[in-house]
DNA sequence: CCGCATCCGTAACGATACTG
DNA sequence: CAGTATCGTTACGGATGCGG
């Protein structure tokens, strides 16, 4: 396992700020972002075009879609192909890579139907009892 | 599983915009962001103290921890107790909830370990290309 | 149909100084 | 030690319009 396992979460203090972070950090700067995981599990689902994955997460923009998968491309977890139709069809699918980070994702996913519920009740508890100490 | 496996990431179109979202948005957007996944790994290795938590990931800025910490007391992820020691003395630790998140953090964390060079081979490759497109 | 470019508002985040 | 308050910057993300 990495150092992350230890708490010596980043090296030691070297003078070198070292452009190559952490694997966490770097992989969860990526998936972390607003959209990249959701479209991660839409192509997991199945392959699809542009407008598909438009339509299954339909509070998306194009802005946004074109740049989570450019960046999924470049981070060889999706692949492009591009069909010479008339219009042109373009295809997304998962790689290799991409279907093996999958595993972990949906690890996350069943977390998140299983506990989902409690955070929400936590954070109202939380809240609720924030409002008592403003109410004096 | 939820709907995500279906490839039917949000309701069916319904007036209603609906506050609370899916899951797994909701998981991934409070997980997601620069620091959280970094501290929940951290409080698992060992229940910290506020400044010990700024040691072990040392980037992070004061503001930031405490609104983290604060927000994982709030969904129920962390506890924070008070010891009326002089000066005061803070420990955060990981709730039953928050521990169950560690088995799929966990599996990212190991993913990240074994899937980041590759990440960054093909991040490299893809610029190079792109470089080459540029040089003409 | 696909997707790039532009403009712009809003958050997230960082640095610093100050308090119990 | 463990925060809060304030300020400034940056990057994320939405809306729209053009082009292949």
């Amino acid at each position: 396992m990495s150092r992350v396992a230890t708490g010596n979460l980043v090296e030691g203090q070297d003078a070198e700020p070292d452009l190559s972070r952490c694997p966490v950090r770097d992989v969860l700067d990526h998936i972390g972002n607003k959209w990249t995981a959701l479209i991660l599990l839409t192509l997991n689902a199945s392959p699809s075009r542009f407008s598909q994955l438009q339509r299954a997460v339909p509070d998306i923009s194009k802005r946004m879609l074109t740049q989570v998968l450019r960046d999924l491309e470049r981070d060889g977890l999706a692949t492009r192909q591009v069909f010479a139709t008339k219009p042109p069809t373009v295809e997304y699918r998962l790689s290799r890579q991409g279907e093996s980070l999958m595993t972990p994702l949906i690890g996350l996913v069943q977390w998140a139907d299983l506990h989902h519920d409690a955070m929400r009740a936590a954070r109202k508890t939380y809240d609720e009892g924030l409002a008592l100490l403003a109410a004096r």
